[in-house]
DNA sequence: AGCATGGCGGAAAGAGCTTTCCCGGTCTTG
DNA sequence: CAAGACCGGGAAAGCTCTTTCCGCCATGCT
């Protein structure tokens, strides 16, 4: 509570420096006003033997700026999302940037709530990672949010989601999913079945569409009963392949939307006893870096998840800031042992 | 910049509700002191349609406290830390903590570095997880900062990691480690290889003491041939595994002091042709979540990441925090494909 | 010698809150 | 009915800085 305790502030160094408190704060901001050799030397002695700290929140109002940049991500256990947040602070870094992380717990509706906190902390910007777009109640409040914290003078920056008075980072799900499937006709499948993820999430309704597109070029359609909807994690992905299975529809390939739920599709499949990829081939998205080490290495989508922070961070703390940028991501398809050429 | 861009402060808020500051500020703080019915409403009403965000700093400043907790990983897209850093932010949220992340990207002489940042900022607490601590120079600086950080009035808590004036929680590794040798030992094996991971790091450090111990009391030394060092990460495990593949050792199991590590380890085997769990049983530490697909299944100590966290955070949030509690967890022994029981 | 410059240091005005202290009016109570 | 206890409201101090505006003194010029 008594965060002063016994701490020195400026106005104790000046004094025991003997000099103004604006001497003093000059000196140590190397502010652009010279101040003599002589009192330099003789404040930031004395600073140091204080070991004076200067209170953040003092500076931020003084200078009426923070250098909070707040990052709002679903779950931060999600290795999409704990890698995205590597890229960001990875470039935070060198600009000085403080990061406060929120995990929304995949409840999306909070995210108004966690930009208004932001808001309050008067953060110079917002970071927000993939959330939902289709209940119109709570995108109405996002957006709502989204822009007084933007006409409150903070810089919003999205990644994986339109839709928002903000500038985008984007990953190009839909043509990645497109060339995926293609690639995928290309060995050798005809028959496919898509675990489709949540409907609500468009980066999972993009890459579901991408592959359907990609089919149809091949004159491949996928019947309603292929496309099984579920949770957007792993396992989300366990129980869909589950239905799939119970569904008993002749598939040879399963396309799960994410790296995270193949995964978990995976898992499904080898406890029903299917031997894959012989099986049955399985294909994901997103090239999750921790998951390259399951078996059968995934055929998916390469998505550069840390360049995504990076651009997302840049956006926010580039000046000009005009209205909403978009930047896009192409993802790389890597075919792994997931899905063999066909016979 | 302009931080302040046009948006109402309490000043406004009270001048056009006709009351006092204190009396605004009260209203919308709901302080003890009672106000009139009907000054409260006014007072809402006004803050309500100026869309009032009060200033985050001012308040820390007029309150003296900050309600920012600062949490220093080495490696925010490890799911290790990640998972914990979710337990961490699950229990901050109820009690309107703010997190700051910062990552070290495992060079923990920064440590230092972020608390002193982090003491800048005037945060309540800080927790620190899993670092370093024999480069003696790092670690005495690391001290200074956490005395210097405690002197001000704030609150320290350490995960996996003695040795600092701070709350700990801690896993017991050497009990873990010595519970899983001896279960290994129960299943048929005699000559095991450790992957070490780095030296310096007394997670590292006490599960292979640990192990050793286990092994001990069943009569089998370990050759220090058979103890590789490495990075604490997917590829250090690699490289590690191979080094040991190239001397040609008669191992039958070989340990790897984490489960992200013993992923790796399991890469370089098939790598190199070997059929697991036939041809070499591996088993790792920490039973990481998003690792439990991985084929074969990793025997390995369960460590209730989320449960560090939490408990971290009870540490920093409560009040007495008299010198350095410790809270220690132990980890269970889960046995799973990666280690059948021999013939 | 006289005056305009420039350099350097200080006083003071905020920045936006919380909280203590004070005061006038009510309500209670003997 | 007077007096003390309360209650609700406001004025103002204080938290720790940054920055503008002033003023002093020493130069440099003419």
């Amino acid at each position: 509570m008594a965060r002063a305790g016994g701490k020195a502030n400026l106005n104790d160094v000046a004094k025991q420096a003997g000099v103004s408190l604006a001497t003093a704060s000059r000196v140590l901001n190397g502010s652009a006003r010279t101040v003599g050799a002589e009192l330099q030397e003789r404040v930031r002695e004395v600073a140091a033997r204080l070991d004076y700290s200067p209170s953040g929140p003092a500076q931020a109002m003084a200078r009426g700026a923070t250098n909070v940049i707040g990052l709002v991500v679903p779950d931060i256990a999600d290795p999409y999302f704990s890698t995205t947040a590597a890229g960001i602070m990875h470039e935070a870094e060198p600009h000085g940037m403080i990061i406060t992380l929120s995990s929304t717990q995949r409840r999306s509706e909070r995210e108004a709530e966690y930009i208004a906190s932001l808001r309050r902390q008067r953060a110079r910007g917002v970071i927000l990672v993939g959330s939902r777009t289709t209940d119109s109640r709570h995108e109405a409040d996002l957006r709502a949010e989204v822009e007084a914290f933007t006409a409150a003078g903070g810089r919003v920056a999205a990644i994986s989601q339109h839709r928002l008075p903000a500038d985008t980072v984007l990953v190009e799900n839909r043509a990645g999913a497109r060339a995926l499937a293609e690639t995928l006709v290309g060995l050798g499948y005809r028959r496919f079945a898509v675990l489709a993820g949540p409907s609500d999430l468009v980066t999972a309704r993009d890459r579901l569409a991408g592959f359907r597109e990609g089919l149809r070029r091949a004159g491949i359609t996928l019947d309603s009963a292929d496309v099984i909807p579920g949770e957007f994690t792993r396992d989300g992905g366990y129980a869909a392949a589950t239905a799939l299975l119970d569904e008993d529809r002749d598939v040879e390939c399963v396309f799960a939307v994410n790296d995270v739920m193949a995964v978990g599709a995976v898992a499904a499949f080898r406890d029903r006893g299917l031997n894959l990829p012989d099986d049955l081939a399985v294909a994901g998205f997103d090239d999750i870096v921790s998951l390259r080490d399951i078996w059968p290495p995934l055929t998916t989508v390469r998505v550069p998840l840390e360049q995504l922070g990076r651009e997302a961070l840049k956006f926010v703390l580039d000046e000009p800031g005009d209205g909403s940028r978009v930047r896009r991501f192409r993802g790389e398809v890597v075919v792994r042992a997931s899905t063999p050429a066909l016979g």
